[in-house]
DNA sequence: CTCTTTCGATACGTCGGTGTATCCGATACA
DNA sequence: TGTATCGGATACACCGACGTATCGAAAGAG
């Protein structure tokens, strides 16, 4: 599938040229947007030849799946990281502004991220896939606020933890249209931040 | 620009031909995907050959443009209808129905308008045009909301109004994204009113 | 150091889509 | 109804990208 031929020996040569595509792969899809970039150009981009992309993929959805994965997984990788920092008690604000910072940092990655789900939009296979990731973090975000619960008061303007993460996610994919739109990273976590504290801690707005 | 030669003599062939390649572009887009949609496609699914498309447009973008302005004019006259359907007094969850039914009643029109997000995020011309029409639909509500303030008790969680209706648009946006993965129209749905009333009447949560 | 396997470059042929130029049937207007 | 203009169909040349087959060089194994 992935253009592997016979068994063993997977040489150096070829991880590094691997992740150089990948990488260039992101830089390109970025700028351009998944629909109007072609193999050649990624290649050109990675600074190898055609051949070596199809020594390593066989079609360019392969290639933009390969780099979904490879960079979800890292940034789910350190939103567990910044969930996991602090003790049993939760300090939403101090939480949020985390989480928040790791959610919103590359709007490279979120344009991919964007490509990624219109793709997945139309194909239910590929769906599958990002419901699953999403799911995760949902559950990760629950499991740190129900733990929470009785610790730090948490009155939840929506139902169980699962709820609210669910309304957390929801925050975030929001947010995220409207940082693509502006471009003002800024005012997207500030108010991502604000929209989070609002859903989390029930009725006193924060200065 | 809209490949118009001279003055005047517009025929009704035209303007009929005009609209049936935007409703086969609608579906062929809707279906496939602009990145993976050419103008021939376009044209055989309405039932013409090329030389009507060049005949009314320059470029597959320049369609794609007038395709979203039209759709996008459509819904947001639907929903400035039943913003105002009635009396000055506001019932929230009345009125968060009747949007939301709007709003998520058709998933290609989604699926058009998350590919001309893709595309207003790589170009800031086409993101203004995105941006006022966001604009105008938050003005739309936040009016709305102010002119029930006072009449209907209306706590709002976050600040004015017009902080209220960003939240609320963002809340679509996630949404969306959502019902894009799962195409369970009928749960984005109930999951939207949830939001949106936890959102707009602080606190108790409704069963 | 040699030998074998693998990786990636190069050089084809091919194809789908593009844009233009031209022509004929359709349409508005007198 | 005649006629000048318009709209869309057809035909053509062109190009970019694709996928494959082949070959030389790099890298691991002994």
């Amino acid at each position: 599938m992935t253009a592997r031929t016979s068994t063993g020996r997977v040489t150096r040569r070829r991880v590094r040229t691997r992740a150089n595509l990948l990488d260039a792969a992101f830089a390109v899809f970025a700028a351009k947007g998944f629909g109007r970039v072609s193999i050649e150009e990624v290649c050109e981009a990675a600074g190898y030849s055609r051949g070596a992309f199809y020594s390593n993929f066989d079609t360019l959805d392969e290639l933009f799946f390969a780099l979904y994965e490879q960079r979800a997984g890292l940034i789910a990788e350190q939103v567990a990281a910044s969930l996991a920092s602090d003790g049993p008690d939760l300090d939403v604000p101090a939480a949020v502004e985390r989480v928040t910072e790791v959610l919103l940092l590359d709007r490279d990655w979120l344009l991919v991220k964007t490509d990624f789900l219109v793709h997945a939009a139309r194909d239910p296979e590929v769906a599958r896939t990002l419901l699953e990731h999403r799911a995760r973090l949902r559950r990760a975000i629950a499991d740190r606020l129900a733990r929470a619960r009785g610790h730090t008061d948490l009155p939840a303007v929506l139902g169980d933890a699962g709820r609210a993460a669910h309304a957390v996610v929801a925050a975030y994919d929001g947010v995220t249209t409207q940082l693509l739109l502006d471009r003002d990273v800024v005012r997207a976590r500030a108010w991502l931040g604000q929209l989070l504290t609002a859903l989390l801690t029930d009725g006193s707005t924060p200065h």
